[in-house]
DNA sequence: GACTTAGTTGAACGTTCAATCAACAAGGAT
DNA sequence: ATCCTTGTTGATTGAACGTTCAACTAAGTC
């Protein structure tokens, strides 16, 4: 473990843990430099402004999307089509524990930001597009028509958890957010009989 | 046809129109005033402050999701379930005529605002809440299974909706909506079958 | 010991923002 | 004629914002 993580590292953790609970845009940099411990001057040395500490966070999602939020997910589990439910329980989970305030902080970025820059804009997509992927993956393995188009369905199980997470969060009732996957999973077990 | 709008009303229609296009955050005053063509006193005249001016433009969705929305959408359609396909092809509408930029108003805001006051988020909530409800009517009177809870059902359907929306924005593809719509008919079709 | 480089400091700057307010106009009521 | 209500004007305020910069420190190099 390191005893003290580089200022750098300190400023993105930060500032990722900010945009995920206040937003991109009601998070200040002051905001920022005190959760970091660290003065304005040093945050501009590594980074030209704002939105370049925005693209540093999303690279870290982007990065970390493998060890960091798929491999715990589905860690124990073995059938393909239970480690898409055990994903989407993680994003339950971090639901339940706040309070149904705080949801996936790529979909929150991605519809908070109206006119995002276009290195801004491929990074939220390449995000989506990695998440899509490895659904896609276990969809393959999952024995479901031949016909079916997995990608699409991947794409689908995306739309419906973002969703959820949005009626969960407005209405602060996680029941939205359980019946979408109920409905999701009457869709899988449809899938399957034919 | 009013030859001129009251100041009120313009003041609301252009923060509509703004919020939907810019965001909430996005939005200044001067904007609005500037759209409006009205003085930050007449605003304040009619408004105690920028949140209670998207109180009233959330109001105005609620009561408006009918007459604006779900029967222009709808008009000649017969059938529920196409009733249903022909509201969600009111949003494919919006977004191919904006290249993909602007989609659902309400689910913007939603997930925007992070922490919004209670008015606010039970405002947005009832907006999903008509739509939902608006959505289930169709769909008790399209003859699906028995068992069928289309209540949920609904809900299912707004989040395709508000994920394919945001999908589509950060991907600029409407390919993405399409092939949601595409899973969605699916689904029904299967809950049909049964 | 002189010089270079990487990193840090925090006051200060210019801008933008929501919000205010004293003054004014027009119409109806007394 | 006077007053009250409703509505309008736009310059002004002060806080918050992202960003800059000249000065400084510590460690490494020759």
């Amino acid at each position: 473990m390191d005893a003290q993580a580089s200022t750098r590292d300190r400023i993105v953790q930060a500032a990722m843990e900010l945009f995920w609970r206040k937003g991109y845009g009601s998070t200040s940099i002051a905001d920022i430099l005190e959760t970091a411990q660290v003065n304005s001057g040093s945050l501009y040395y590594f980074f030209k402004g704002k939105q370049e500490l925005l693209v540093a966070v999303l690279e870290a999602y982007r990065d970390g999307i493998g060890p960091m939020l798929l491999e715990p997910s589905w860690g124990e589990v073995e059938d393909p089509v239970d480690k898409v439910f055990a994903l989407l329980g993680t994003y339950r989970r971090l639901l339940v524990e706040t309070d149904c305030f705080y949801g996936c902080p790529i979909g929150s970025v991605a519809l908070e930001l109206h006119e995002p820059d276009p290195e801004v804009r491929e990074l939220i997509a390449a995000n989506f597009a990695n998440w899509t992927q490895a659904v896609k993956t276990r969809l393959d393995e999952a024995g479901l028509a031949e016909k079916t188009d997995t990608l699409a369905l991947a794409e689908m199980v995306l739309n419906v958890m973002e969703g959820g997470v949005m009626q969960t969060r407005t209405h602060r009732d996680i029941g939205y957010f359980d019946r979408a996957l109920e409905q999701l999973r009457n869709y899988l077990d449809c899938l399957k009989k034919e």
